[in-house]
DNA sequence: CTGAAAGCGCTTACAG
DNA sequence: CTGAAAGCGCTTACAG
């Protein structure tokens, strides 16, 4: 369906005023004009030279050129944000907590969906640094990933959010993934629970691998049996993938009366699978999620996750890359975010 | 809670080579470098030479300044897209759809969000334009909407996307959201109800708007009443303000046996007002949401809704943009998008 | 405190 | 088909 008007835009310039017509406006040479632009360089100026410099420039509505800017000084205060995939919900608040502090210093972001494939991805990362990005960051990352490898040769800064390298090579800021399904845990067991599955995330990212510790652990502290059949791994991050796992986790270990999941879609793909064999949430089994994001509190039953805080993440995250970019050779740091715990209504004491 | 590590990250310097150092390597002239690597231009350098440029490009890692290019064409193959809110999930694909498109034809995108307030959105707007964008994806346009007014004035090529301004001043995307709505009453018609309320959108934004006018048109052809209490106004697209304004629906318009929404977030704000009340969906109200949002398909009772198709919105955006910053002097248009229906659980025939 | 000069890395009329 | 020149709009040593 289409309809059209005949109406054309003509495109006009746009104000066409630059540092050079300014200068000869207030009859100062060029470079006088830019010192008593830049707030780190006014004080070289005469104060009243300053002002008539400043006042012409606001009624000559000038607005510099970052792109010639960009082109002299080799920065770009641009910043690119690696996801893995834009519309999964978990990332839009990390994006917005990293915009939110990058765009108060001036920085602009560019926001890059990854996907999943390796080429692709690559190649979207040579192009954000062809764009000359002054930092990264990287909401992508496996544990031991080639692309982080590829950014710290071409030497951009690098900050890595959400899931981070195992081996510390570029600074990130995470949730504490393993406290964090320690707490889920937990909280299954003070229910009552004693038979627990585990639906691991993918051992190649930093959360499923991590998770899974915690999962470990927490059985361990309480003289609880983890069998291989209590623990299966789902190859993605999706409800589909999700349903799948908890199949084959019901299959292989019927005995069990909760599912701590490695994240919220895990969990929803679980609610479907428990569905199809005729068992109810939680009153046959109870179900915790991880990552609480949107809308997991109307789904039915409202679930029981672990709160990550992701726009704290992005924020840290966006601090951490600022500190690099501005400073000089600092040291690697990693932010880790204590995450709590929300008890909705997924989870309750076993039956009997 | 926060671990360090002692280990500084020198940065390198990037591959340094420039057109003028490859020119150099190869023993010509960097416009001719210029024009070998130029697709559009390579036609006009021998064949041999042209070869050999590209060999010894690959071979030294040459890789263009696009801010060197942008500061000489004034093109930034750089184009801005603005939402009022990335956190919210209708948008995500909308933005993916456009960056697919436009990323294929090497221009990178800018994610704004926006807000709701309006300093910081113009503040946003101008300083894109200062970036030199090649063009503005705005999702975020009321009916009349002094951003676009300033985009205008600017002479930046504008494309409007989900929501459209009242006076087809730029191209936009958007959905038929009359005949979605039409579609969504027509449903509960079909299915035996008689007394509909509207939980209406916000009327300065053209969705808001064009739903509830769907809405009254789709009653009229029934003969079927639209008393003024029938219709209540949300005063923004959000859970909270949906429960307030189903509230002041069922308190207005008791008879009510369905509620048609004029959005997800909307429709599952009624939910809670519905339960605060003791009232079940469907079996005491139906509800019909609009946008298909991931997750309302998880929701209990599951959403019956209107799919608008917002990632062929955005993938249709970009191209309208594309052909605008392209061509010169194009009329311009409005692509309608033909919504479905997607029939869930959330309605049902009406009791008795 | 201010000016003159050089240059960031490209592209594109203009010659030949 | 190729080269030489100019210039996009800034910033920053270098003088004075």
């Amino acid at each position: 369906m289409q309809r059209q008007r005949m109406t054309s835009s003509p495109i006009e310039p746009r104000s066409r005023v630059n540092l050079r017509r300014l200068a000869d406006e207030v009859g100062v040479h060029p470079s006088t004009v830019s010192r008593a632009l830049d707030p780190t360089k006014r004080h070289l100026v005469a104060d009243d030279v300053a002002d008539r410099i400043t006042t012409a420039a606001r009624q000559l509505g000038y607005r510099p050129n970052p792109v010639a800017a960009s082109l002299r000084t080799r920065r770009s205060t641009l910043v690119g944000v690696l996801v893995p995939d834009i519309t999964n919900p978990v990332f839009s608040p990390i994006i917005s907590g990293i915009a939110e502090i990058l765009g108060a210093e001036g920085y602009s972001t560019i926001v890059a969906d990854a996907g999943t494939e390796f080429g692709p991805r690559m190649a979207l990362i040579d192009e954000l640094i062809a764009r000359r990005v002054d930092g990264l960051v990287l909401a992508t990352v496996s544990r031991d990933d080639p692309m982080l490898e590829h950014c710290l040769a071409e030497g951009v800064h690098v900050v890595l959010v959400n899931r981070a390298d195992d081996s510390d090579r570029a600074s990130s800021v995470v949730s504490d993934d393993v406290a964090g399904m320690r707490v889920a845990v937990e909280h299954l067991y003070q229910l009552g629970h004693r038979v627990i599955g585990h639906l691991a995330g993918p051992s190649t990212l930093s959360t499923g691998h991590l998770r899974r510790v915690g999962f470990e652990q927490a059985m361990q502290d309480h003289g609880l049996a983890v069998p291989p059949a209590a623990i299966v791994e789902a190859a993605s991050y999706d409800r589909d993938e999700g349903e799948r796992a908890t199949a084959r986790l019901l299959q292989a270990y019927p005995g069990l009366t909760a599912i701590a999941a490695a994240n919220d879609l895990l969990a929803l793909g679980a609610y479907k699978a428990l569905a199809a064999r005729g068992l109810r949430c939680p009153a046959d089994v109870s179900v915790v999620g991880h990552n609480d994001m949107p809308l997991v509190d109307m789904v039915e039953p409202p679930l029981t996750t672990i709160r990550i805080g992701p726009r704290d993440m992005g924020r840290d995250a966006a601090r951490l890359l600022l500190e690099r970019m501005t400073g000089s050779a600092l040291p690697i740091r990693r932010i880790v975010l204590a995450p709590d715990l929300v008890f909705r209504a997924s989870t309750a004491a076993p039956r009997g």
